[in-house]
DNA sequence: GAGTGGTCTAGACCACACG
DNA sequence: GTGTGGTCTAGACCACTCA
């Protein structure tokens, strides 16, 4: 246990950003620089550590990646305030229910909706010809008025018509797939990975570029088996954790819009 | 579709770096890079470009972070070959089933083993005392020779007593699990989430620090649900996508170590 | 030793927030 | 306008790889 070099421990190797930036991790972990609070500035910096300009932006470019802080132009740089949400993957996943769950809020916020012919992947998944209509929902999830996810639904047409005129009506999916019939639905798949977002899905999930998202694309089938949608999106990844579990509760099957409360369960 | 140029919408706000990273990127996507050849020097695209060397640094960042180049100090900037495997979560998780299922040779390297309290985290899992003794196991996993995984094992002693002498005959857990009469197991619960990796864990991961890791916590039971292992690692977040079932088809629940094949039934 | 990337400095100017 | 961060340049020197 006493390697030559270290990962982050005594680093000399001319490492002069990495110590600037281990140095405000530590106060920030520590309590000196308090959640919500802004750090120096630059300048301040500089002179605090002797360093140049440019060590310093170096240290903070690795410490926004990290989620610990967050800058903003022109106004400066603050310490992020982290509330990491659980949010389950079951058998029976509902984005509402789980905020609840979690004594968060729930609400979405539809952007652009339209029908288009399927492309090959996404008839793959719903098991319906390439090219036939679907129709796609692209919308963001809050959880408290705070952005989690941003992605794209895609219904087919032919077993929802007219679902865009539903659409406009309620906020919930569990609520439209009951006017179609449906009284129940259940996850069939999901795919989980990690990238870095584009710069309009950073914008839209209210965070910054060169923190990392988790993307995600699942699949939902009716109770015969049959794909009702398919989903394709990410979720922010310094507020978010993915749980999984596989002995599914059936737990019950409520359409909760909005109306009864149910919070905090932990 | 025809907006002005890059996706920020109007974004030239003298972002010359921005430029040079999405030519260099497209020119990846295009074939003009092919994967694994090395990228022009630093000085070659300040030429090509007409810019400084910090921009052109600032650029080749980007694509680091974002998986799409590696740079190795003194050799070059080479760009990445992609390589992604969907790794298996569900009821029955296996690792040496998983990778054989897409085709590649899994292995193991254990790194470091011992026994050690339990910490309350673990305690609570593995639902034992606090400070109970588990038996820790630090390893990688790989996949074709390529480490993908790096992570904690932690066994209650008490359920298996001297498991750091037989964790030294096999590479299985599977196996391992049948010498104390598990036949059959399952996984409980597991937690995904993304970061950015320590330089430790980055180096044993042969990533690059900037780029994300996929952070993973699970319990697995046995069909008692009783707790039997605590793990905690992280997956290369550039090879690495997680495919979640919960429709779980028993499958068949041989201990496949080394002797037979099996590959490929996608 | 030549070539390639890594770190650092000093300085200039631009863009955004806020009063 | 003042303050804060964002971009860019020019140049120096260090560290690593490979012949």
């Amino acid at each position: 246990m006493k390697r030559a070099e270290t990962e982050s421990s005594g680093r000399p190797q001319r490492g002069q950003w990495r110590a600037v930036e281990e140095r405000i991790s530590r106060d920030i972990a520590s309590g000196v620089f308090a959640p919500g609070s802004r750090l120096p500035n630059e300048t301040e910096i500089m002179q605090r550590f002797g360093v140049g300009r440019h060590t310093v932006r170096r240290a903070i470019a690795g410490l926004v990646a990290a989620g610990k802080v967050r800058v903003e132009q022109g106004r400066g740089t603050f310490v992020e305030e982290y509330s990491v949400i659980r949010y389950s993957i079951a058998l029976r996943t509902r984005f509402n229910r789980n905020l609840k769950g979690e004594g968060r809020v729930p609400s979405g916020q539809p952007i652009e909706d339209l029908e288009m012919p399927a492309p090959p992947v996404i008839a793959a998944a719903l098991h319906i010809r390439e090219g036939a209509p679907v129709y796609m929902i692209q919308r963001r999830g809050f959880a408290d008025s705070i952005p989690i996810s941003y992605g794209r639904n895609y219904h087919p047409v032919a077993r929802f018509p007219d679902i865009h005129l539903r659409r406009r009506e309620s906020a919930s999916m569990t609520q439209i797939y009951k006017d179609y019939g449906i009284t129940d639905y259940v996850r069939h798949s999901t795919t989980i990975f990690t990238r870095l977002p584009t710069a309009e899905e950073a914008r839209l999930l209210a965070q910054p570029p060169e923190q990392p998202v988790l993307a995600m694309q699942k699949v939902d089938v009716d109770l015969e088996g049959r794909p009702i949608a398919y989903s394709d999106g990410v979720w922010a990844g310094g507020r978010i954790q993915f749980v999984i579990t596989h002995d599914d509760q059936p737990d019950e099957m409520h359409v909760d819009t909005t109306s009864h409360e149910r919070k905090g369960n932990d």
